[in-house]
RNA sequence: UGGGGCGUCGCCAAGCGGUAAGGCACCGGAUUUUGAUUCCGGCAUUCCCAGGUUCGAUCCCUGGCGCCCCAGCCA
């Protein structure tokens, strides 16, 4: 036991893990992720992820990672290897091996046994359409069912023969028996154990029944010791079945908490809606860099340490919540900004002949202006470059401080020279192609004498500009909460994605798969992991930097 | 309309009867070869509403209002 980090954030949970501690009831913290592998991990995964292992840690713990394989229809390995590979890429560690629900069949077979002889668990031989209706609604008891007071033998010998295949999927259910007239619809008579001819992942076909989550979890908890088994809000119905099974097994009693889900705005959380966004091919697949999964975001960019700030930044409480996906894109800023080396590369090219430079110089541009011990990288610099194209104005208009490119105007090249704009050339359709510049020469590394330049400007040398794929991201949805939408499909947005290219500077092309750099002036941008080669990144925009130009426009 | 929850600043969120933490956002201003970063300063006489108890209530009581979850042989 210790005292939890004084650095950590108070909330309710740690209140109830400090009272355990203090009044004796428990004396260690033991707490489990359980994901079922069904899919991927998303954020609303990491909330949870962060929030179990990081009480375990701070409480000096520990915390399972336990897979909920109780339902083999759904589950698969691909699954597993994925939500590992989330989890110890998030920073936490399960010790030795993961666990799974899996592991304590045969425990939780027995246990069923137990509750048959003790006369409180039976065989049901309705239908699942006649179990829907017995068990009443909202507003009305249900009806028990007609097989409800079959003898403990009988019980006995036909869930025997269900463990043994000797019936059909539906035939039969194991059922505890509790009260049918319960206004909490869990405790209508539960399922434990249903027939499900199918090969598990693990088990194979050693198993053609398999338990219930209800019928399930607490006990895995109890095996495992676990003391606070944390859960969202929609489980808090369940939580007297929970308390039911330990208490009628006498078995060690874990305590179940709940809080309030993750919704981020403009995302859907929902595995299934995931799911379907992968097998209908809306997204590229699970680790599309525009899904809120935990693969999704590695690939997109966005740092381990960045989710884990945001998940403690965002809290734990029970009120349903809403967070806005800018706190996350915040966090990921915030921890790239620390990081990111910086790099120029122009996305919407417009030429600048400087007409006063006509050789070549090898310049050095820091890789990170606030940390100098990062050092440097060669920076080409000729005279005839790419800027951007927001970067000029043809007839500023009147705000009042606009500092960037205009007729007669100067700027500051990012890493080198002043420039001044003295003409501009425009096409047949009147659209400006080239700025006709002259050069300060006497401005490398120092200010002028006498006159300020406030603008700066990136650029890129064209002779020595490499063209390279650059993905530019946005939000998946364009609804708020896609939720709301007739259908969420519909709030899909059209330009999540588009492909583009960029003119980056030559030292770009070493970057490896992974690497994170900030394009200056623009954003941050991380190599692809799957689709850059040696010498031919890919780049996908993780995050723009934050524009207040963009607002006083 | 049965049961279980929730309601503190634009978004999260502390607070647990003694007179409203913090973060993000936002608004000023300073520094800056990224209109970025950083840095300073501002930002709830008020805690869903209405009564009540109390010297004193966001915290206790009563009654409203609003929102979320539950009728899978899913988890």
């Amino acid at each position: 036991m210790s005292t939890p980090d004084t650095a950590a954030p108070s909330n309710f949970i740690r209140t109830i893990i400090d009272e355990d501690l203090q009044s004796g009831r428990r004396d260690t913290v033991i707490t489990r992720f359980p994901p079922e592998p069904n899919g991927y991990l998303h954020i609303g995964h990491a909330k949870s992820i962060c929030l179990n292992f990081g009480l375990a840690a701070d409480y000096n713990g520990r915390c399972n990672l336990r897979f909920d394989d109780t339902n083999p229809a759904k589950e698969e390995d691909e699954y597993v290897d994925a939500i590992k590979k989330d989890v110890a890429w998030l920073g936490f560690d399960w010790g030795e091996q993961p666990l799974f629900a899996s592991d304590y069949f045969d425990q939780l077979y027995r246990w069923a046994i137990e509750l048959i002889k003790k006369g409180k668990a039976y065989v049901d031989s309705q239908s699942a359409e006649q179990m829907r209706v017995n068990r009443g609604t909202l507003t009305e008891a249900g009806k028990e069912s007609p097989y409800r007071n079959r003898s403990v033998e009988e019980n006995l010998e036909l869930f025997e023969q269900m463990k043994n295949g000797e019936h059909p999927d539906g035939s039969h259910i194991l059922r505890a028996k509790i009260d049918m007239a319960s206004p909490n619809m869990n405790l209508r008579d539960p399922a434990m154990y249903r027939i499900l001819h199918a090969p598990h992942h693990r088990t194979g076909d050693t198993w053609c029944i398999y338990p219930m989550y209800d019928f399930a979890h607490g006990q895995e908890d109890s095996i495992e010791g676990v003391t606070h088994s944390i859960c969202t809000l929609e489980f808090e119905d369940h939580r007297p079945l929970y308390d039911w099974f330990v208490k009628e097994l006498d078995i060690f009693a874990p305590q179940q908490i709940e809080f309030a889900r993750l919704n981020l705005s403009y995302t859907v959380m929902s595995k299934r809606k995931l799911l379907q966004l992968v097998n209908e091919k809306h997204v590229e697949g699970w680790d599309d860099p525009r899904m809120p999964t935990i693969s999704g975001m590695r690939r997109r960019g966005y740092p381990a340490a960045a989710i884990r700030t945001f998940c403690e930044r965002i809290g734990v409480g029970r009120a349903a919540s809403w967070i806005d996906l800018s706190v996350l894109e915040e966090c990921v800023r915030e921890e790239l900004n620390a990081t990111a080396y910086r790099r120029q590369a122009v996305l919407n090219p417009l030429k600048v002949t400087i007409t006063n430079y006509g050789q070549i110089e090898q310049l050095d541009a820091p890789n990170h202006p606030q940390q100098p011990g990062e050092g440097c990288r060669t920076l080409p610099m000729s005279g005839t470059l790419w800027i951007d194209r927001d970067d000029f104005m043809e007839d500023p208009p009147p705000p009042k401080k606009y500092f960037r490119l205009g007729p007669g105007r100067e700027v500051r090249l990012r890493n080198s020279y002043i420039i001044k704009c003295d003409e501009y050339i425009k096409n047949e359709k009147g659209e400006v192609i080239e700025l006709k510049c002259s050069a300060d020469l006497d401005t490398l590394g120092k200010n002028p004498e006498g006159r300020k330049v406030k603008g700066i400007i990136h650029w890129v040398s064209a002779e020595h500009a490499q063209k390279v794929p650059v993905r530019i991201y946005d939000r998946l949805f364009n609804q708020e909460n896609p939720d709301k939408a007739e259908n969420y499909l519909s709030a899909l947005n059209p330009a999540s994605l588009q492909e583009t290219f960029a003119l980056a500077e030559p030292s770009l092309m070493e970057a490896k798969p992974g690497e994170t750099f900030q394009f200056e002036r623009v954003g941050y941008f991380t190599v692809d992991s799957k689709d850059s080669k040696t010498g031919a990144p890919v780049f996908n925009r993780t995050v723009t930097l934050r524009d207040t130009w963009a607002k006083v426009k």
